[in-house]
DNA sequence: ATAATCAATTGGAATAATTCCAATTCTCAC
DNA sequence: GTGAGAATTGGAATTATTCCAATTGATTAT
């Protein structure tokens, strides 16, 4: 496997927030776009070993933080998991699949991301909106069934 | 302090959930409803042990599970922070003030919760929808200021 | 270039949150 | 009242995350 270095994007995120960039940094960040699905710290750990042998733990951790800290990645949680990171800064929601564990990302009208910012008292600032379902998926029909 | 009991309220979610009434699950459930806050695991065994003095922190999780399995309580989290609970059926969102670290209620257009539900993909079945704020809270501008 | 400085990484220990398990106790149905 | 299954208990185990002290790495001033 090869990564395609998006560094330029994650240098000037970095150094935005006053962080440097690190070969670590850069390896998560990219087995996290590699990848495009919603891997949990120890996940990532995995991921980068291969590119990073020595990388530790605690590393992960610290870069994930980092990525989060200047925008490039989102964190996720559902009850009682573990959290989640996600590359896709695209704003959406998160569909947590029941039966699989696998977290879908779903498309939300802006138009509707607009209504659930308005709809906070004066005085509230969000800075972040988190709009989460957990449930079941079922295929659909196939046709002529 | 005295508990005023729900007790059939209580009885009836347990047992349609094909659970038992025990006393252990009847104070976990009133001093939740006593202070309509968002406690931890942890805060409600404090709150708990005047009354039952030899309960156990795991009765109390198998306690909470019960409750949110039969549907009287929720559960609310925040990115690493521990789980919640949440005594308030009504439909409605949570904000977490980043200052205090509270957790507050927001009441959330009854239309509004219809679309979120709408906006789902074929085949995709919700049993829970959450919609959470994180930021801060500055109290109003004071008249005459 | 070099030293000083500050940032980042490392490994391991520590903490926090939750779950698991085997032994008891309780409750309900018979 | 007895027996079966449910619930509780205490403690150990597991999982997720954080902390810390020591080292390594990079940048700045000289």
């Amino acid at each position: 496997m090869i990564l395609e270095p998006q560094t330029a994007k994650l240098t000037r995120h970095l150094s935005d927030s006053g962080l440097r960039t690190t070969p670590q940094r850069e390896v998560v960040y990219q087995v996290i776009l590699d990848k495009r699905d919603h891997p949990t710290a120890e996940e990532v750990f995995e991921r980068v070993k291969p590119f990073l042998p020595g990388i530790s733990l605690a590393t992960v951790y610290n870069c994930l933080d980092a990525l989060v800290q200047c925008g490039l990645i989102k964190q996720v949680n559902f009850v009682r998991e573990p959290t989640r990171y996600c590359p896709n800064l695209h704003e959406h929601a998160h569909f947590h699949d029941d039966s699989t564990g696998e977290i879908h990302d779903l498309e939300i009208p802006s138009d509707l991301m607009v209504r659930l910012r308005e709809v906070l008292p004066a005085g509230f600032a969000a800075v972040n909106i988190d709009l989460s379902y957990r449930g079941t998926i079922k295929p659909p029909p196939s046709f002529g069934a």
